[in-house]
DNA sequence: GTCAAAGTTTGACCATGGTCGTACTTCTGT
DNA sequence: ACAGAAGTACGACCATGGTCAAACTTTGAC
């Protein structure tokens, strides 16, 4: 029986930006947004470049989930992430990509000429 | 002597995200921010509708201003407040706008149909 | 000069949330 | 069937930050 490992994905519009704004606060999860949004494919858990435990890590990834910032699915016995782009935007117009775009100005442009 | 009874107010652009995001985490504060873009003038610390006390208020405008967000200056014993918009949009373009469409769709659209 | 108004500062309290270790579950390969 | 890999769940610990009360400062008005 595949069991209800499959764990909830409230749809976006549902959520209070309350909430967004404490899952985006997070450098961890930041991380996780960023690498997701950076990377074409989907990322297993044990995949993020990360300097956390699995168990912190968990956490993490469930306020993402729970925020309607990612989409969890299972992959054999890893746990794929990926980014709800389209449909978190649609529920907030531009903050991924504002958080996003001052997150990669902050650590991006290494070397670059004022 | 007009003493430095005039705070420091930072350039936006040397401020890190983290800083920003934690100042418009707290609903108190994003509830001066919505005031301060909803009003054509600037206000006074004691004219915002706020329910906390003085104090706290106190707080939470110091995390605003070092935060790049507003400026304050004295008016007699009043001190005022007012966004500083362009300012901040250059440093982080996008981020206030869509922190505050999220924050009025959930509290303004009274009385809208689907 | 005195008094009230408007904020600030300081100190203390307390709830929240990030962190980890440990134990547990579920799946895959052999 | 068994062992290992990949995560999850639970509990505890602890630092951070919002909150208030009380005392203080500064300014404007009379």
């Amino acid at each position: 029986m595949p069991a209800d490992r499959i764990p909830p994905h409230p749809d976006p519009r549902d959520i209070p930006l309350q909430q967004v704004l404490e899952a985006l606060i997070e450098p961890a999860r930041r991380a996780i947004i960023e690498q997701l949004s950076a990377h074409p494919a989907d990322i297993a858990c044990g995949a993020f470049d990360l300097t956390i435990t699995k168990s912190t890590a968990t956490h993490h990834f469930r306020v993402l989930r729970e925020a309607g910032l990612i989409r969890q699915y299972y992959a054999g016995t890893s746990r794929m992430n990926s980014l709800r782009r389209e449909e978190f935007d649609d529920a907030f117009p531009g903050l991924l990509e504002a958080v996003l775009r001052a997150s990669l100005r902050e650590a991006g442009p290494r070397g670059m000429r004022s």
